[in-house]
RNA sequence: GGGCGCAUAGCUCAGCCGGUAGAGCAACUGGCUUUUAACCAGUAGGUCCCAGGUUCGAUCCCUGGUGCGCUCACCA
């Protein structure tokens, strides 16, 4: 009936409970304080807080159990925090050959009274204990918790509570979308949601997924970016948007990459690249200062600073300090890369202009963005491989396009949105003419249409959020900060 | 997709030159009223990832496969 998991001692302890008109799953859980308030009135043994011989009322999963004949400790952990149980048998004298039933792992909720060990540690004496669920299943060993990586990642139910501080990534990553949220709300933008599934994947270049609706008999691609769907609400009117936002992208997956992944994406009305900085800049200093209490922070262990403003570098001066030649001289770029070692894969029918760009996209992306320690703005991107950004009324080679880089990751992407109709359905059209594998397949009509019937100047940014968790939390992979990354489904056998 | 590495008890890991496997924790039995990686004594627990091959004999060597990690490529 169970799986293999299961431990022939905890079946028996079962019988036992039920036999002795105990439910081990009953249907009720029971009124309890969360440690960490406990803890915070407990104080120390020299300095009592005010609740101390006081009742309380904990619930949660025991974690070990210290046996000593008439005394047993045993930590139990909630939500909150982990606090000492102290069952001692003058107190629970009728229960106390049932504890021979209980096991590391199981639910538990007890009532009693708080002080502390001759050691000092704050400790719940106890007089009543309730099983609320038995476990089945042996927890992992008890200081190491689960260390396979892929059993951490299949098993996240037992890692949030086995390992030592899981948990407070995920009610870090927790904290931040919420914080995002009311930052955003706060200055007068409106959450939206947008359509998952879309017939035309655009508002990005990548290999979408594919699916299929039965009763349509159409098939839509899973968004790789809700960019699109949003700037049509900014044509409607909702001046103010944002979404957050699962994409999916059917490529490789890294410590950077899982093929779902979550975007802060956000659309103003009357604004532009340039107010889009001072949001991400404002953004996240905030986020900082609410999380972590400080700007400083460390990651993949080196100090960053989020500390508003951050550096503005123009894209083009970044390729010629790396490169020695300028970014639209094509010989010279060919011959950059040739000397890197980059080649692209065949697009027949690509124009010499298309490669060019792709050629020096790619150096760029080799010889630039691997030093950028950041927080760094790189401003202007090439227009040809910014199609959605409108372009700087000083020079049309360069866009009104900024990406902030962090730790060598992009973190952010902004832009003054494109809103000339003809234009967009020009640049369009030329990625579509580029034949990149990963630009969509067609021009997207019905969005140029939207922006026939005009769209006031906005201005657009995406946050990934996964990455921004990785930075506050000091997580080297992405997979740290995603309860559930994307793994190979098991073999059957 | 390429390269490198890993897979042994529920968990964390040893296992030498090829001779059918060990420890700690967890579990079980007994002891113990202040531990916190509790301690002491004892017991039980294995498809050595899978399939082939070499060999008298394979956890070990070889080939293939599966899963995972790192890394490169690609991407955000």
């Amino acid at each position: 009936m169970t799986t293999e998991l299961v431990h022939p001692d905890r079946l028996q302890k079962l019988a036992a409970l039920r036999e002795a008109g105990v439910d081990p799953f009953p249907a009720r859980g029971v009124e309890n304080e969360p440690i960490a308030t406990l803890i915070a009135s407990g104080g120390t043994q020299a300095a009592p807080g005010a609740r101390i011989g006081t009742q309380a009322c904990i619930a949660g999963r025991l974690l070990a159990l210290r046996d000593f004949g008439k005394l047993m400790f045993a930590p139990v952990l909630d939500l909150t925090g982990k606090l000492q149980v102290g069952f001692q048998k003058a107190r629970l004298e009728s229960w106390w050959e049932r504890r021979k039933w209980l096991d590391g792992g199981d639910l538990v909720g007890v009532r009693g009274e708080l002080g502390h060990t001759q050691k000092g540690e704050l400790t719940l004496w106890a007089s009543e204990v309730v099983l609320l669920a038995k476990s089945l299943a042996p927890p992992p060993e008890k200081w190491h918790g689960l260390s396979d990586v892929e059993q951490r990642y299949r098993r996240r139910y037992v890692d949030l509570w086995a390992s030592e501080g899981v948990r407070a990534v995920f009610v870090l990553r927790s904290r931040m979308v919420s914080l995002v949220r009311r930052f955003l709300e706060a200055r007068g933008f409106l959450e939206v949601e947008t359509p998952t599934l879309h017939p035309i994947a655009g508002g990005a270049t990548a290999r979408p997924f594919v699916t299929h609706h039965n009763a349509l008999d159409a098939d839509f691609y899973l968004r790789i970016a809700p960019e699109l769907y949003l700037k049509r609400l900014i044509v409607g009117g909702l001046e103010r948007v944002f979404e957050v936002s699962r994409n999916f992208r059917n490529e490789g997956i890294s410590t950077r990459h899982n093929p779902e992944f979550t975007m802060l994406e956000l659309y103003q009305a009357q604004a532009d690249f340039r107010h889009m900085m001072a949001h991400t800049e404002e953004l996240l200093e905030h986020l900082a200062r609410e999380l972590l209490g400080r700007t400083q922070l460390e990651f993949r262990g080196k100090p960053y600073d989020l500390k508003a403003p951050f550096p503005r570098r123009r894209y083009d001066e970044l390729f010629r300090a790396a490169n020695g030649c300028e970014l639209h001289e094509r010989a010279a770029v060919a011959r950059r890369a040739q000397e890197l070692g980059i080649t692209l894969p065949p697009r027949p029918g690509a124009s010499a202009e298309a490669h060019h760009w792709a050629l020096a996209t790619e150096v760029f992306d080799h010889t630039v963005e691997p030093l950028l320690e950041g927080p760094m703005f790189v401003t202007h991107f090439p227009t040809p491989i910014s199609p959605l950004a409108k372009c700087d009324p000083a020079d049309a080679r360069f866009t009104e396009r900024f990406e902030l880089f962090l730790g060598g990751m992009e973190l952010a992407n902004a832009f003054s949105e494109l809103n000339d109709p003809e234009e967009q359905q020009r640049r369009f059209a030329e990625q579509v003419a580029s034949k990149d594998p990963e630009a969509p397949g067609e021009v997207d009509l019905d969005y140029v249409q939207a922006l026939e019937y005009g769209m006031p100047p906005t201005g657009g940014l995406g946050i990934g959020l996964d990455r921004l968790a990785m930075v506050l939390a000091n997580q080297d992979s992405i997979r740290d900060v995603l309860l559930f990354p994307t793994l190979r489904p098991l073999g059957k056998d």
